[in-house]
DNA sequence: TTTAGGG
DNA sequence: CCCTAAA
């Protein structure tokens, strides 16, 4: 058999791939790419309506495989050539399948387990003045605390959206520890958490959903675990004839914003073809984008660029800011969860990493941040309250799985743009603070739940479903408050969000001036939504820059120290983001956020074998073009180091590896193409100088080696 | 930009 | 996964 499929295929199990490896520059670009890869991935499409039976067979070859490894080769002959061209393109396939499948498909389906209710009282502040003014109290910090910060934001934000967003705040700022949420497995008010819980999926438990704006009092929002399956679709939910702008919104930016789904549609797609000429254009951008982000530069003002970007070029570029942008986005949610919790391990403050430009931002957030962390009360200060994601959760829940109790002692403040004179009074501080609060309050927020520092998008999935359970990873359980960004619906905003800027002091802007990205709407970040409501089109953006904490503990007072940070430069707006950086520490809290952990799926690392039987090691470039092309979130750097993990992997035993099980059979081929490469020296041209007679004589160890193992 | 490795 | 030195 073995020797049949070599035949056929016209090389020999491991040899120098198909694709000589052009000098580097020429292979570089676009056409190569794209020719090879095209035809290739044609192959895969085709292949991939076999992928279903392929793998069955795999699996029967590899046994079969195993058995007949007498060879020495054979066994790698066999498993690349069986199974591999098989294989191929599967890889493709899979993904296109997984991705969704795994966030979002589970959803509907089991709502069996433990039903599960949420409740989550918060506790209103007074609701807001009407008036002109704002009146939010701030009870920052337990010592600074009641200061209260007159807003000129007026609250001409009458939505329900705008309100919640108050509240929020309100409660943020003072009570955030008051916000508990506690789950009860009663089924008790059916009827009313339906529909509250509906709400919630909808909108994603937004806060103005959450709330009801006129309610100030208290709001108590169960939701079940198991949510309707109607809620599903995102789309259905912005579509909520609900008067709320929020609403829509949040919807969208959630979809718009996350990465996820757009990596996985991307994914879908990707294969299909035409997107692909341009696609490696993006993606290269959206990694040196990301780079760029990542790196120390972010400092300088990743804004800056973003803007600049789309300005001029519209078209290719935009992707580009697109990408970074929702890469940022997700980025920050999902990441400033890992980074927070290393914070707080190490200080109990949340301290946002945040390091993004955002910085100027930040100050505000690292204001409230500082505040304290300490208690779970009302550690918010508030100005900032806004913030995002949960702290601490603690998991209190003692009993019974049914109930999963937790605390959040603090939302992280997504963004905030602030822009003072240094003339300026702290008073003014305080209130321009509050007012980038409120802007971004206003434009309505949405709650993403965290598990891992991963976000459960599905609504529709119960705790139990998702992992999340009194047991388990409450630790690990964070929520973040995201601002929807999307574009609003241009109807809707007139509720909402627009007027109340416009009302807002212009001065004082809750963005920096200085930041060019006001004027244009595309780069918008957090803030912008609130100005422009309409305009984006590209909202999409990072909202999610989590403001870099300062670590300054001002726990007294937050805004003074904060203060200076803050200072925006006036003027310009290139200034101000220099300015920025300094204020902020620096350092670590720029460090920008991981990349959230995605392992690799089975498929995935079948796919990796795959493609490293017959490109070998040392041409992750080849690999992740022949079997990632369409995962953007592989990158080649990320595919040697799978293949590193999955040597070591394989070299150990069992009762060692963690996470998702690796098939023993793809284990002994990574065994097996690793030592062969390993003395075939992929690398080099593949053609064997040495390895003619290495080959022979070595086939043999690789065989062995093989074969011990996987037998 | 890619590779190759260390962390 | 990240970071980087080398290439």
């Amino acid at each position: 058999m073995v020797l049949k499929k070599r035949l056929e295929h016209g090389f020999s199990g491991f040899q120098v791939p198909t694709i000589p490896r052009a000098p580097r520059s020429a292979r570089r670009r676009d056409p190569y790419k794209k020719k090879v890869d095209d035809s290739q991935i044609c192959a895969f499409e085709l292949l991939a309506s076999l992928a279903g039976k392929l793998l069955q067979e795999t699996e029967s070859s590899s046994a079969s495989s195993n058995a007949s490894e007498g060879n020495n080769r054979s066994a790698f002959e066999k498993d690349v050539f069986k199974q591999g061209r098989q294989h191929k393109d599967k890889p493709v396939k899979k993904e296109c399948v997984e991705p969704g499948s795994s966030e979002e498909s589970v959803f509907a389906n089991e709502l069996t387990s433990g039903n599960i209710d949420q409740k989550f009282t918060m506790r209103e502040f007074p609701p807001p003045e009407s008036d002109g003014v704002l009146e939010c109290t701030q009870n920052i910090t337990k010592s600074d605390c009641s200061d209260k910060v007159n807003c000129d934001v007026k609250p001409v934000i009458c939505n329900s959206s705008k309100r919640a967003f108050e509240n929020n705040v309100n409660k943020v700022e003072g009570s955030f520890p008051h916000v508990e949420e506690s789950y009860h497995s009663n089924v008790e008010n059916g009827i009313e958490r339906r529909k509250q819980g509906e709400r919630l999926e909808t909108g994603g438990l937004t806060l103005a959903n959450t709330c009801s704006p006129n309610d100030p009092i208290e709001l108590c929002v169960k939701f079940p675990a198991m949510i309707s399956p109607d809620s599903n679709v995102k789309l259905s939910l912005f579509r909520d004839p609900v008067p709320n702008a929020s609403f829509s919104r949040h919807r969208n930016d959630i979809k718009l914003g996350s990465r996820d789904d757009d990596e996985n549609l991307s994914r879908c797609k990707k294969p299909s073809t035409k997107v692909k000429a341009y696609r490696p254009l993006a993606r290269i951008g959206d990694r040196r984008i990301r780079k760029l982000l990542t790196s120390k530069y972010w400092k300088v003002a990743p804004k800056l660029r973003d803007c600049e970007v789309s300005r001029n070029d519209g078209g290719a570029k935009h992707l580009r800011y697109k990408r970074k942008t929702c890469y940022n986005h997700d980025r920050c949610h999902h990441d400033t969860l890992y980074k927070r919790r290393k914070l707080f391990d190490q200080r109990s403050v949340v301290t946002s990493d945040g390091g993004f430009s955002s910085e100027s931002v930040s100050n505000s957030p690292e204001k409230a941040m500082n505040g304290d962390k300490s208690d779970s009360t009302g550690i918010l200060h508030g100005a900032t309250g806004v913030s995002s994601s949960v702290i601490g959760c603690q998991k209190s829940f003692h009993s019974k799985d049914s109930h999963v109790k937790f605390s959040i002692k603090s939302f992280r403040v997504p963004e905030l743009y602030v822009d003072v004179p240094e003339t300026a009074t702290i008073g003014l501080l305080k209130r321009t603070v509050m007012e980038a609060v409120t802007a971004i309050l206003q434009d309505g927020l949405h709650v993403e739940v965290l598990l891992q520092g991963k976000k459960i998008r599905d609504d529709n999935r119960t705790l139990l479903q998702s992992g999340i359970s009194a047991k388990d990873n409450l630790d690990t359980l964070g929520f973040t408050l995201e601002p929807n960004i999307e574009e609003t619906t241009p109807s809707m905003c007139s509720s909402d969000p627009l007027p109340s800027l416009s009302c807002d002091t212009p001065e004082l802007l809750t963005r920096s001036p200085s930041t060019p990205i006001v004027d244009t709407g595309t780069c918008d970040d957090l803030p912008k939504p609130l100005p422009l409501p309409l305009t984006n089109s590209d909202t999409q953006v990072q909202s999610n820059h989590e403001s870099v904490s300062s670590p300054t503990d001002t726990l007294t007072n937050e805004v003074i120290p904060d203060s200076q940070a803050l200072v925006a430069v006036p003027d310009m707006s290139m200034e101000a983001l220099a300015v920025i950086p300094v204020n902020q520490k620096p350092r670590r809290s720029e460090l920008v956020q991981r990349r959230t952990r995605r392992p690799f799926s089975v498929s995935e690392v079948e796919a990796l074998v795959q493609a490293v039987e017959e490109l070998g090691t040392g041409r992750w470039r080849d690999v992740k073009l022949r079997a990632f092309e369409d995962a953007d979130h592989r990158t080649y750097v990320d595919l040697k180091d799978k293949w590193k993990t999955l040597v070591h992997t394989a070299k150990i035993s069992p009762q060692q590896r963690r996470g998702e099980p690796v098939p023993q059979e793809l284990l002994d081929r990574v065994l097996a193409a690793h030592a062969y490469w390993a003395q075939h020296q992929a690398k080099q041209h593949g053609k064997h100088n040495q390895s003619g007679t290495l080959m022979i004589t070595e086939a043999p160890a690789d065989r062995q080696g093989v074969e011990g193992i996987p037998m």
